[in-house]
DNA sequence: ATGAAGATTGCCT
DNA sequence: GGCAATCTTCATG
């Protein structure tokens, strides 16, 4: 069933846990793809040193500011894109929730597909330049992290703002199964690297779920090397 | 105008 | 475990 845009119309730290489980579809003219959702990040937005929308309402961020249950998709470190849905979009609170993994469930041949291009390839999966050997990467791989995710789904900024609240729209949120025995499984943590706000837990995952993304702390790159 | 950092990933040793 | 790839955004001069 879609998702109700009341479902969005509350703080992210709400909405996330209930977003596991649901179904994010795709469906373009290569066909469809749909990922059950297993681990999502809230981000409260204004008030919320490690979100975009902290340092107020830019060109990029702009989504954010407007109204729930639409996407806001960004570009990051020249070549991947992130999925986030828009949450309580009055007051200018601008939160929302990152969809960091999942598990495919329809579309897995268009999902290997589209994951075995180059990561900003454009245009049908028919064409663009196949990256060395990747065309056997295992199911749980798929969609796990949040780059990959969009990859899979063939999310690009051409969504960004894309309203996945409508019946027959490309991009729809659907709700899940209701398996109550995996809902008990939710774990939380709190987010790495954000002193403030650290006793709120951001991050939701199915716990033990293969395909929730395996942390890595961020390393900061060392400066460009300037040659004399 | 210019530069540094980034809600990441894949390939290297 | 380390680092390159690659470019947009934001802050500063």
């Amino acid at each position: 069933m879609l998702i109700p845009r009341d479902f969005f119309a509350r703080p992210s730290v709400e909405v996330a846990p209930d977003l596991l489980g649901c179904v994010l579809e795709h469906e373009t003219a290569d066909g469809l793809v749909a990922v059950e959702l297993t681990e999502v990040e809230a981000y409260a937005g204004r008030s919320d040193p490690a979100s975009h929308a902290y340092r107020g309402k830019t060109q990029r961020n702009a989504v954010m500011f407007g109204p729930p249950g639409h996407a806001y998709v960004y570009f990051t470190y020249g070549m991947h894109f992130c999925v986030n849905m828009v949450c309580l979009g009055e007051q200018g609170s601008a939160s929302a929730v990152l969809l960091r993994a999942g598990a495919i469930i329809a579309g897995e041949d268009l999902a290997r597909a589209r994951r075995t291009r180059s990561p900003v390839s454009e245009g049908p999966v028919s064409e663009g330049p196949v990256s060395k050997d990747r065309a056997r990467i295992a199911p749980r791989d798929l969609a796990r992290g949040p780059a990959r995710l969009c990859q899979a789904l063939g999310i690009d900024r051409g969504l960004d703002g894309a309203d996945v609240c409508v019946a027959g729209a490309p991009l729809r949120m659907l709700s899940g199964a209701g398996n109550p025995a995996r809902s008990a499984k939710i774990a939380t943590g709190p987010r790495v690297g954000v002193s403030s706000a650290a006793e709120i837990p951001w991050r939701f995952w199915y716990d033990g779920d293969p395909t929730v993304s395996v942390y890595r702390p961020h390393v900061p790159r060392r400066p460009k090397l300037v040659t004399p």
